[in-house]
DNA sequence: GCATGAAGGAACCATTTATC
DNA sequence: GATAAATGGTTCCTTCATGC
């Protein structure tokens, strides 16, 4: 028994290396979690002090001038701020992919010199070993107490498997990568511990003692840990893995230093006594909000396994006047992605506030069948009417916890005569990308309606400088006056008493033709507004412009929208409601 | 054969989110 | 604001392996 014996100085020297690589280890993540924190505070911040010198900047421009401010500089503000957003997430993603692989390549630095070392003395001890007992054994290994050298092996492999992060080889994979002083699980007179836990022995009479939390996740667990956390580990924020205990102990296990079953037993009753009468509280950050995990630097939480797919490709950010898919399920449309302020660059003379979507908070949309607002922007509001849109709302910014639930103002495609299209808002979880080139995209409803409309209106305003589309859009009331659109305000026209059912507003606007007749006006606003006022006067089709298309089932006035549903059979009750879920319209 | 411990399933509860 | 759906933690139970 005194061979076996020998390998003991060098298991300690194999602890104390991988004591020393855990230490370095834990305090290289504690310095990357802290920059990381920093630096998104920073980049958060970053963004919006350029969001509110944007909203500064046309805030003085509107001030100085008295008036509206001018569309080339609205634009070449706008332009501005959006570069300076790009150069800054740019940045700050550069930045980030830098502190990661700096972070990794020390870690891998110093886990290959603590593998080399370690591996080293493995070998040396081992043949030690073997030699003795070849000696005494007439050289046959196979004579030596099998458990004994199994036993004494494992002790020496054990650290190696803790240095080199191997947890697959059986009881190997008990060994933490952490450490924790019994004094901050406990606590000290001076200093209380922010999370209480209770201590477990592992293996029972081993005496090695874990307190078991998920760091990455913020769990921390109750009066079984080892259980919790299996569960927890069961889970799919952990891809699933087994409920086995020894995995628990290897994934999130903290080796507790300085502890003995009596102390245990004494942490353990306080503890437990705790969350009984209710003074200590479990904490569990998958229990926090979305916004309060965010503000606590904990990631947000993982999607179902269902939506993973779906969600990495949801697009956050889609260019203005550029066609998309919105998706309901199998039900898809292709929808133009509205600029903020003026909507020429998308075909439609006027300002988004021109198309109707704002409407005052203080009536009653939900009645009148018309959505309410997002609540991902902040709206440029005079007295309680929502003039345009400032930016976005708090957690809604570039990487903000909120950037995937942003929803776009959009032209939707959805019929073959442009002039009958409406307009909305799409969540961006509902968006994917269109390639006219693809022919798979032919099989897109409205695909060709949408192409030309893309390619006779959207690319032409990009062809000819701003003032002389304007002024194109003007003239061509006479020359073109069926192929010009313009946006009917719908909050600022009444009810035509032509409405199958006043009162009843649409969730969508849908967009008018100009009658040859309308007269040219200074602004675009106020010319959209007398166009559509006039519109709804004229014998246009039996399709009003208040027509409330999305109205499900039995409700819907049979008169307006029936020339769609004759061009298009099947967009029937289910269909239009899908899109009103689906499309917050 | 019995006792014990571990693994895994299922029910229940708490919480968040989406929808109406 | 109410409700349903989804998710995760806790608890209880059954099954199985192992040691005596």
């Amino acid at each position: 028994m005194t061979a076996p014996l020998s390998l003991l100085p060098t298991t300690r020297q194999v602890e104390a290396k991988n004591a020393d690589l855990r230490e370095l280890v834990t305090q290289l993540h504690r310095q990357y979690d802290a920059q990381e924190r920093l630096a998104n505070a920073a980049f958060v911040e970053a963004s919006q002090a350029i969001t509110a010198n944007f909203d500064k900047q046309r805030a003085d421009i509107v001030a100085q001038l008295g008036t509206a401010i001018p569309e080339a500089v609205e634009t070449a503000l706008r332009q501005k701020r959006d570069l300076e957003l790009e150069a800054l997430e740019r940045r700050h993603q550069e930045q980030a992919d830098a502190r990661k692989r700096s972070f990794d390549e020390r870690v891998q630095r110093h886990m290959d010199e603590v593998y080399s070392y370690i591996n080293a003395l493995a070998t040396s001890a081992t043949k030690e070993l073997l030699d003795q007992h070849g000696e005494s054994n007439g050289g046959s290994p196979a004579s030596v107490s099998s458990r004994v050298k199994r036993a004494k092996l494992d002790e020496v492999n054990d650290g190696i498997s803790k240095a080199a992060d191997l947890p697959s080889q059986g009881d190997l994979a008990n060994a933490p990568q952490r450490t924790v002083t019994f004094e901050e699980v406990y606590g000290a007179p001076d200093k209380q511990p922010q999370h209480r836990h209770v201590i477990v022995q592992y293996p029972s009479g081993s005496g090695k003692f874990y307190i078991l939390r998920c760091d990455e996740h913020g769990v921390h667990f109750g009066e079984h840990p080892l259980r919790g956390a299996a569960k927890h580990l069961a889970s799919a924020q952990h891809g699933n893995m087994t409920k086995a205990h020894a995995t628990a102990i290897a994934t999130l296990g903290h080796l507790v230093v300085g502890c003995t079953e009596a102390l245990a037993d004494k942490n353990n009753r306080e503890v437990i006594e705790g969350f009984k009468n209710g003074s200590l509280k479990i904490f569990n950050a998958n229990n926090l909000s979305m916004a309060k995990r965010a503000e606590l630097g904990f990631g947000p939480l993982d999607p179902p396994s269902s939506q993973k797919t779906k969600q990495s490709a949801i697009i956050t950010n889609p260019a203005t006047c550029t066609f998309y898919v919105g998706s309901v399920g199998e039900l898809k449309c292709p929808v133009l992605i509205l600029p903020w302020g003026d909507t020429l660059p998308a075909g439609i003379q006027g300002t988004l506030a021109d198309t109707g979507l704002f409407r005052e908070p203080a009536d009653d949309r939900k009645q009148q069948g018309i959505p309410k607002l997002p609540k991902c922007y902040r709206y440029d509001e005079e007295g309680g009417r929502v003039k345009g849109i400032l930016g976005w709302a708090k957690g809604y910014e570039a990487g903000g916890p909120l950037e995937k639930k942003r929803e776009f103002p959009v032209l939707c495609a959805d019929d073959d005569d442009y002039r009958k299209w409406t307009v909305g808002w799409v969540k961006a979880a509902h968006l994917s990308p269109l390639d006219f080139g693809d022919p798979a995209s032919r099989n897109i409803p409205f695909y060709k309606a949408a192409r030309d409309y893309f390619v006779t209106r959207v690319l032409r305003q990009r062809a000819v400088p701003k003032q002389q589309s304007h002024d194109r859009l003007r003239e061509g009331a006479s020359s073109h006056a069926t192929e010009d659109i313009v946006m009917k305000d719908a909050a600022a026209v009444p009810n035509n008493a032509s409405e199958s059912s006043p009162g009843r507003v649409s969730k969508c606007v849908p967009i008018m033709p100009k009658p040859s007749s309308t007269p040219v006006s200074v602004s675009p606003a106020t010319d959209a507004r007398l166009i559509a006022t006039q519109a709804l006067n004229l014998k246009t089709p039996s399709r009003s412009a208040f027509t409330p298309i999305n109205a499900a089932g039995d409700a819907e006035p049979s008169g307006p929208r029936a020339p769609v549903q004759a061009m298009n059979p099947t967009r029937g009750p289910a269909l239009r409601q899908a899109w009103a879920e689906g499309i917050g319209v």
